[in-house]
Parts: structure tokens; C-alpha cells; sequence
RNA sequence: GGCCCGGUAGUUCAGUUGGUUAGAACGCUAGCCUGUCACGCUAGAGGUCGUCAGUUCGAGCCUGAUUCGGGUCGCCA
């Protein structure tokens, strides 16, 4: 091992071109890759930037060839020379047109062989490579998003400055709500017994800097739910939380175009068109089954409840029945394909995926014989079925349920077969959702977003009376399918916080025991405000096209929520339970 | 908590009905090679088949349990 001595970094490995052939520079970084011809060595030298081929050759001052030979994968060198014009030149990396005639090697580190290669294209189990999540990182497409996100977080920074924002940090040890994920809990020593919570989201405290008079807020926000993961969920996430005050909903939407329309041409090069369509929650579940939609493709969903107003079919008696019609695809969704489809719509809490194939010779269907002729005729004429058409029916006592569950098959269909194209990018808006939702585990209305949410001024009147028809001034940003994020506008009368705190079941000592300090900074004086937030972890993958959000994430967690790297979480000393008072339940 | 998939050289995988000494590619080590860029050629080293128990004359292969990882439903205001 070697010192730097008195050479320092004057290029980056990506960052030289043809441009400057003829000039003296000094390079660092790891040796990606070196072949030994012999008389002449190429080494392939990888830094944050790229990649820059170094060479020796019977010219090279002798020790220093010598200490080529020595190089091996991984090893971290700095190196001093003459960028020159290649005599072979490669299109395969950025630099590929020139190449840096070493006349001075220093060897910093020497390196052990690694348990995978460190190069793109390899195919290696996520666990050993979150094992060794350091060298997962030095390869060019793991670490290219990690830079990218952070150029993104800086563009949504200068964003939300020009615009009058002030960036907040709020506290990360708060007070456990009981809405909501669930919490992860850190226990206080000086107060044993107390707990506080890590922040499912700013929601409160951004809520009451509204009320601070800070008029706009931003931050870029660690949130904590105890709750398991998914391919693009993770325990630990970043918000790119916002509160906006004197603002209605449309000039939040405005705004975050604005933001998305920046981002996308600063980062990507695309244009991005604004305003984004917005779309009812009720038309978003009815159309597509989801509060999600992918509108990359079609096989929209059609309500042919009225159809079996009058059927004997038993499963289509007295409730909603919806259908897709899968164009021209009978050739594609055989029998086989179709149960498959069937065990989606089932794993989506549907009885059943009832099938029409409609091919030349012959029509094969699960129900039809059960039908009239009127309604045989009724169904073709709503779906527009010809012949080479698959229709799927789901029918359900819960529309959503039913719609639900052929939006899965919907979604299936579209990825299995082809259906979308992986360059859009389709935006929308999913407003007007249900200001409550019912659930059977608790036996009360919850709140669908949160309790401080806004209800549409025409179903004020309905808080009390009809809990399920009342809209909420909420929105979702959607793209592909993949809820970017979401917000709302908040409630400012206290009066009627006070009535959603009723309709949601919680006593006034409850209500003023969990939330008696954002109630009273109400009475003094609240701007109308609103605001939301974006999963900064989904967007970058989006941006990026990754399937899962640990490509984003620099030291992700796995499914049992473990980082495989550092092994958290670990058993304690007895001792610091012992400070903190806790004593371990049997297992 | 439920369901599905996987664990065999350092890595990615193959491994016949349960039968001798478990293979390949890449990587690694050594040698050769002056225009390579997934360099090439020659030789070599490298394995408790995730773990435990069971069935069997005999288990990488069959059974059970367990563990680790992936996907997903529930869950995620």
C-alpha cells in the first residue's frame, strides 16, 4: 500500500473526452477490470463518474509496469499520465475515445476478491448482495440512481425555494397516534413507561406551521410504519412532504404540475403535458377497479349490472355485475390462461371469474347457458362482443369489491400480454375520494386519508347521517398505476373538527387526549390550507423505471425488515433494558 | 397470521427412478501473449449439497421440522 504523496485528483474517470487528448491529468478510483496483453496492460479505471481506460506499455517506466501487472479487481489506485486519442476506440463506455498513458502509479489500497463480481449484468441473489451492499453500490447501474437521486432532490429543493416555500425540519421523536400505520415505538428513560413514536409523516406538525404563519412549508422527510413490505414499500421511506396556506385544491395541483413538469424535462428530457387529467375516485374504480389506474392501455371495465336486472343466474341475482371485454384476444386467453386469471380475481376477494370465449368455431362460457337470449343479447351489445373476443364477468354485492378484482385481472392481462407500453408516462389525478371507509375489524367509520381531511361542501350535511356517501377534497398523483403520492385540504373550522371527531367514534376526552393541542391552536386564528406528499423512494423508481424500490434506497431493509448489512435490528444488552425499565415477555 | 417460489464450488446454475469419485460457465491462482475492452490460450485449486431429524443397505434427490431470502394477501389514515 502506497500513499497519494503529492498527487491529487484533477479529472473524473467521466469526464473527459476527446476534447482534452494531449493533457496532463491524474485520475483515482478502483480498478473495475485490467488485461494483461503481455507488453501492454489496459485497466479499466471506475470512479463515481464512469470509467476511464488506463495503459502501460514497454514505454511505461519500468516499476511502474510492474506494479501494473500487480493490479487486481477492486483495487483503489490514483494515477497520473497523458489522456491520448485511442488507436482502437469502443462505443461501449463514455470515454471510449480516449484512453490515460500512465507514467505514475501509486497502489492506496490493494483489495481481497470479492464475493460477486463488481460489474453490471451479473446475476447475483439480492441477499449477498445486500450483504455486501458496499460493493452492490460500485456498480454502475446500482450506483447511477443513488447519484440521480440526489440531483432530483435537489431540483425539488430550488422548486419549492423559488416558490415561496420554507424548508422545515419537524421532530422525528413524537407522540404516538392512534390512526393510521403502525408505530414504531422508542421508549424514554428519563420517563420509563412513556413512549414515543418515529413519525408515520409530518402531517401534524406541518399542519400547525400552516397555523405558525409560515405560509408554505417543504420538507424532505424521513417516515417510519411498522408495517410489512412490499416490493415498493419499505418500513423506512422519504417523504417530499408539502402545506401550502390561502390555497385551494386546484392551486396545489397546479403547483405540483409545475414541480412534475420540472423535474421530468430537467432530469429525463421528456415533456411532460399539464394539467393532468383528474379523475372521480368513483369513475377510477368503475373504469379501471383501482384508485390507481395504469391508463397505458385499454380493457376498460363496464358495469353490465343492468343487464341481469331480472336474471335466474343465481350469482348475478341482486348484485353488481362488471365486465371487460378483451378485444380480438380469444387466441391468446385460452381455458388454461383464463383459470389463471380466475385465481387473480379470487386472490382480490372475487367468487369467481365467469368467461366467454368467442372464437370462430364456437363459443365456450361458464354462464351463458344459464342465460336468456335477451340477455345474451343485452351483454354482446354493452361489451361490443364479436366474434375473437374473451369477456371476463365478476360480480360482487360490493361494487368496488367487483371492480376490484377484474382491475387485477385487468392489470394482469395488460402485463402478461403485452399491453403496455414501458416509455409512457401517464399522469393523472384520482380526486373526490370517500371521506370514510368502513372497517369490520374496528366495527366504525375510519378516516380513508386522515381525520383532519376536508369534506366536499355539497356532503357537510352528510357527516352524521351517511357517513359512506361523503367525499373528501383529497387527491392522489398517479403515474403508471403507482400512487406517486397524495394530499388533501384541511379542515380550519374547529366546529367542524370537532364533527369528525364524533363521526370517527372518538369520544371528546379521546379526541382532546391524542389531539387536544392541534385543536386548540385551531381557535386562533387558521389559514385555509392543504397540502401532500410524494413517496420520494416510488418516484425515483418511476423515474428510473426500476421494478423495486431498493434500487433507490442506498442500505434498504429486507421483508422481515432487517438491513442484511449492518444485521439490524439486534438483541440488546440487558443493561440498557434494565435504564429504560423494560422488562422481555416470555416468548 | 395465510398462500406461492427458492437455497448444490467464491458467483450463476445443471444434476436422470434414490446407487461408484457431484458437473459446467464465470470468477480465483500460476504461466504465455503489444491494442484489449465479457481479451485470448494453457494448467491448477476450489463442495459438510442452508440446518436438524427421519425413511432406506444407500439421500443432493423422498418425508417432517426449522432457518434464510424473494413475491403476494391481510396490513399499509
Amino acid at each position: 500500500m502506497e500513499s497519494m504523496g503529492n498527487l491529487r485528483r484533477t479529472n473524473y474517470c467521466g469526464e473527459v473526452s476527446l476534447a482534452l487528448a494531449g493533457q496532463e491529468m491524474t485520475v483515482c478510483g478502483s480498478i473495475a477490470r485490467s488485461r494483461d496483453k503481455g507488453g501492454i496492460i489496459f485497466a479499466d479505471l471506475r470512479d463515481t463518474t464512469g470509467i476511464l481506460q488506463l495503459v502501460f506499455d514497454e514505454d511505461t517506466p519500468k516499476e511502474v509496469f510492474a506494479k501494473a501487472e500487480s493490479l487486481r479487481s477492486e483495487y483503489v489506485v490514483i494515477a497520473k499520465g497523458k489522456l491520448r486519442e485511442r488507436a482502437a476506440k469502443t462505443d461501449k463506455i463514455a470515454t471510449g475515445d480516449v484512453e490515460l498513458y500512465v507514467s505514475e502509479l501509486r497502489i492506496l489500497s490493494e483489495a481481497e476478491t470479492t464475493p460477486f463480481e463488481v460489474r453490471d449484468g451479473i446475476n447475483v441473489n439480492d441477499e449477498l448482495r445486500l450483504r455486501y451492499r458496499y460493493l452492490d453500490l460500485r456498480r454502475p447501474s446500482m450506483h447511477a440512481p443513488i447519484v440521480l437521486r440526489s440531483r432530483i432532490m435537489q431540483v425539488i429543493r430550488n422548486y419549492f425555494c423559488d416558490n415561496h416555500f420554507t424548508e422545515i425540519e419537524t421532530p422525528t421523536l413524537i407522540k404516538s397516534t392512534p390512526e393510521g400505520a403502525r408505530d414504531y415505538l422508542v421508549p424514554s428513560r428519563v420517563q420509563p413507561g412513556h413512549f414515543y413514536a418515529l413519525p408515520q409523516s409530518p402531517q401534524v406538525y406541518k399542519q400547525i406551521l400552516m397555523l405558525s404563519g409560515f405560509d408554505r412549508y417543504f420538507q424532505i422527510a424521513r417516515c417510519y410504519r411498522d408495517e410489512d413490505l412490499r416490493a415498493d414499500r419499505q418500513p423506512e421511506f422519504t417523504q417530499v412532504d408539502e402545506e401550502l396556506s390561502f390555497v385551494d385544491e386546484n392551486d396545489i395541483m397546479t403547483i405540483n404540475e409545475g414541480l412534475i413538469k420540472t423535474l421530468w424535462k430537467e432530469l429525463l428530457d421528456v415533456e411532460v403535458a399539464t394539467p393532468f387529467v383528474r379523475l372521480p375516485w368513483n369513475e377510477a374504480m368503475g373504469r379501471f377497479g383501482s384508485d390507481k389506474p395504469d391508463t397505458r392501455f385499454g380493457l376498460e371495465i363496464t358495469d353490465v349490472t343492468g343487464v341481469f336486472a331480472a336474471t335466474t343466474f343465481k350469482p348475478f341475482m341482486g348484485v353488481s355485475v362488471r365486465a371487460i371485454n378483451a378485444k380480438g384476444m380469444a387466441d391468446k386467453l385460452t381455458r388454461k390462461n383464463i383459470d389463471k386469471l380466475g385465481d387473480v380475481a379470487k386472490t382480490y376477494g372475487a367468487k369467481g371469474l365467469a368467461y366467454s370465449r368467442l372464437t370462430a368455431d364456437g363459443t365456450t362460457s361458464s354462464f351463458e347457458k344459464f342465460l336468456t337470449e335477451e340477455e345474451k343479447t343485452a351483454l354482446y351489445a354493452a361489451l361490443n362482443a364479436e366474434t375473437g373476443d374473451v369477456l371476463l364477468l365478476v360480480s360482487d354485492a360490493d361494487w368496488v369489491r367487483a371492480c376490484t378484482a377484474l382491475g387485477q385481472v385487468r392489470l394482469e392481462i395488460g402485463r402478461k400480454y403485452g399491453l403496455i407500453d414501458p416509455d409512457k408516462f401517464n399522469f393523472l389525478w384520482v380526486v373526490d375520494f370517500p371521506l370514510f371507509e368502513y372497517s369490520e375489524t374496528e366495527g366504525r367509520w375510519m378516516a380513508m386519508h386522515h381525520p383532519f381531511t376536508l369534506p366536499k361542501a355539497e356532503d357537510m350535511d352528510k357527516i352524521e347521517s351517511d357517513p359512506g356517501a361523503c367525499h373528501a377534497v383529497a387527491y392522489d398523483i398517479v403515474l403508471n398505476g403507482v400512487e406517486m403520492g397524495g394530499g388533501s385540504m384541511r379542515i380550519n373550522d374547529p366546529a367542524l373538527q370537532d364533527r369528525m371527531f364524533k363521526a370517527l367514534g372518538f369520544t371528546e376526552e379521546r379526541a382532546r387526549e391524542n389531539f387536544g393541542f392541534l385543536m386548540d391552536a385551531y381557535r386562533y386564528g387558521a389559514p385555509p390550507h392543504g397540502g401532500m406528499a410524494y413517496g420520494l423512494d416510488r418516484m425515483v423508481m418511476l423515474m428510473l423505471k426500476k421494478d423495486s424500490i431498493r434500487d433507490v434506497i442506498a442500505f434498504p431493509k429486507v421483508q422481515n425488515a432487517s438491513e442484511l448489512m449492518s444485521g439490524a435490528p439486534e438483541i440488546v444488552d440487558p443493561q440498557q433494558l434494565k435504564d429504560l425499565k423494560i422488562v422481555m415477555a416470555e416468548q
